[in-house]
DNA sequence: CACTATATTCAACAAGCGTTGAATATACAA
DNA sequence: TTGTATATTCAACGCTTGTTGAATATAGTG
């Protein structure tokens, strides 16, 4: 069951009203009255919880970066922990990768939607990239391609580098939802199918990755 | 050699100006006088060549969007012309698709890099996608997909739509440059670098339209 | 109760915004 | 040259922006 606006405290419903905001029209496309508005609260309420506009923007980013970073954490490590000595397949570390994704969006709650489209703005900003992904993000990238480097043996690093940037941008046009899809296929295919979009990414990249690093 | 700036136009410049600005900074972040400025004219004179700011926007992306489009076409007419009756290979059929973004970048012409970086902004934007992308894009994409069914007669059409997701994905996080892959490996790999982009995205999603759409 | 800290509202500020109309300069045809 | 259309500048408009300080409400503590 979805919490009621009126459960929340006012300063979540900033944080909410923010996220949904920030995701759809990005940072300088928003403006405080109508994340206000939106939250139901006062123009200076906002300012008084989070002091400036680019102090509520990282809060916003950085509320579900941690959880979703730590999640990542904790299934790699326990897919690392449970194959042993042997060797993980391709296909378990991506899935490893996208599974905080996948069990984000299936709490139903509304709000981890929003938060994927602001994280494909955040990949795809030249501007904000730089700022925000360093801090969370950054280190949990570089987990994942240890782990491919690990089941890629021979693979230059450089490679894997460039396989790892064709997924992160895969997964960001996924995660940004810009309807594309649903036009160019009239409905057939819908950018809301994460599911769908998950499922067919693992085996479209992990025969990438096989490829590009196979021995030459 | 490139072309001086005072052997351009105003409006010219202005063009010049705001594709560099819209394409770092997004449509909201930016504003008339940053154009004006960067294109030494004055304010008042962007509005008086292409109106409102919105208008100054659309001519910026359709400017290139054109002559993109226009290689697009030809390029994978002639390559289908080629073949004749044998089927074209992935590889040929991506390499065509990317191959105007490759001779528009030799072009050596710094404004073309910053239309990359718009084009993978607009592509992202989840409020200009649609505005933008079907007047001009759309159509050689429906081409491009037709191409691909034929070289791929046994697959679903939804599997051939997501796997061109993924490429678009991939391409337009490349085309972005946010230097993300510069930072995540200390510089080995580098945003900058189209050609390296280019040729290993050929396997890697060739690889991957394969895998997901062979016969199960 | 009174006291205090926190939360919220209200009104207003200076700065910057896109856009416009009138004034001026430039280019070009007659 | 004069006349005319286009290009460019200048100054200013009304409006919105993010942010703030003072005033008020609320909640918790003794």
């Amino acid at each position: 069951m979805a919490q009621e606006k009126e459960n929340k405290s006012k300063s979540e419903r900033i944080l909410d009203a923010a996220e949904e905001l920030f995701a759809r029209y990005g940072y300088d496309g928003v403006t405080m009255r109508q994340i206000a508005t939106k939250a139901e609260v006062d123009v200076a309420l906002a300012s008084y919880h989070f002091g400036k506009k680019e102090a509520l923007f990282r809060e916003v980013f950085n509320r579900r970066a941690e959880i979703l970073s730590a999640t990542r954490r904790k299934v790699l490590m326990e897919n690392q922990k449970q194959s042993g000595d042997g060797k993980q397949s391709l296909e378990q570390i991506i899935e490893a990768f996208l599974l905080p994704l996948k069990i984000a969006q299936e709490s139903q709650e509304p709000g981890w939607r929003n938060y994927m489209a602001l994280l494909a703005y955040v990949l795809t900003s030249p501007v904000w990239n730089e700022v925000l992904m360093p801090t969370v993000f950054d280190k949990r990238v570089e987990e994942f391609i240890d782990a491919l480097k690990a089941a890629l043996p021979d693979a230059r690093e450089e490679d894997i580098h460039w396989c790892y940037h064709y997924v992160s941008g895969a997964l960001a046009l996924t995660l940004a939802q810009t309807g594309r899809i649903d036009r160019l296929t009239g409905g057939k295919c819908q950018s809301a199918d994460f599911d769908t979009a998950y499922n067919l990414m693992i085996p479209f990249v992990a025969a990438g990755f096989r490829e590009v690093c196979k021995p030459k």
